[in-house]
DNA sequence: TCCAAATACTTTGACGTCCAAGTATTTTTT
DNA sequence: AAAAAATACTTGGACGTCAAAGTATTTGGA
């Protein structure tokens, strides 16, 4: 049921017609969150013959880079940028799947840390190596696109107060 | 919590220290992935004083802009690209809420006609004011921004197929 | 005409996300 | 040193999304 012709495009006219205001704004979160879908929907695809979704990836993946393939789950938290029960419910599976392991922390007994098992450390290469054959999703966007895109949406987290840039190196 | 470094910047490094391909798709897709994030953070919250979330909001404007503010439910899910479940429990939502009802299509028995009520026009209005208030989400991207994420996005989205571009019209 | 295939929607179930509240354990105040 | 506040995680509940299966109806051949 392919259209023959640019739903965003149509909104957009829809939208002036209807005299609504901040229709360029429109197109763009329109299109970012249409993008979204698309890469989500083709991640997933990649990941599911592997055993993964793109959360538990993304855990494995921040794991693996550490030193000791630990971390607590709030730093783990605060690096993806996803709320603490989600951490929780992805790490649960992650868990089951015998992908992960929970572990105390030596000194604060609030804290659980997330240790990865060998058969995480595995898994997340295959994953990663799956992603890399689908270009994480993103066919059909050129080199140029891609920078673009990375830079324009420097700027919206940025403002979002993602991170702040240190002064020393804005550019 | 914000940190003092950009986590995607980290990310390629990390990837590329641990030798994995196809770093500049990773961010770019991760990219897009956090500007879903922010915008639907945003959007659900601009909206959720309004009582809509931005689901159902989509399904109200496009319902407005119709002749009759009606539509079959296939459609709907055809010009949203949302999953026919999704469609109906959206409108299940609408419905409990007075926004809109539902009517059988006059020749196909089939089909479902969502018809937008006087109190569900009142609502999109007063959303699309919300919305345009905090301009969608995407305040912290320029205009330059904005069209570039805008043109990249096409790429993608043609090349997934979200339709086809008539010959007559190619950019 | 009749039956198989297509279409339209709903239902059920597996997941995922977030918020709010609850428990346990530090850390900070007073 | 005791009380108050902050931190870290888990639980339970409300929603949302999609896939797969089920029901009803229409369409398209044989």
């Amino acid at each position: 049921m392919t259209l023959d012709f640019d739903p965003i495009d149509e909104a957009a006219a829809n939208w002036r017609g209807a005299g609504w205001a901040a229709v360029d704004a429109m197109t763009a979160a329109t299109s970012i969150t249409r993008a979204h879908q698309i890469l989500s929907g083709r991640i997933d695809a990649a990941l599911a013959p592997v055993g993964l979704n793109f959360s538990r990836f993304e855990v494995l993946a921040l794991l693996s880079f550490t030193k000791e393939g630990e971390l607590p789950l709030g730093k783990v938290g605060d690096r993806l940028q996803v709320h603490p029960a989600s951490v929780t419910n992805t790490v649960n599976r992650l868990e089951a799947d015998g992908l992960v392991a929970r572990k105390p922390h030596p000194t604060d007994r609030r804290t659980t840390l997330a240790v990865l098992t060998r058969a995480g450390r595995r898994r997340v290469e295959q994953a990663a190596v799956a992603l890399a054959e689908i270009e994480f999703g993103v066919a059909g966007l050129t080199g140029d696109g891609r920078r673009s895109v990375d830079a324009a949406i420097l700027e919206l987290r940025v403002a979002a107060g993602d991170f702040v840039v240190p002064p020393s190196q804005r550019r």
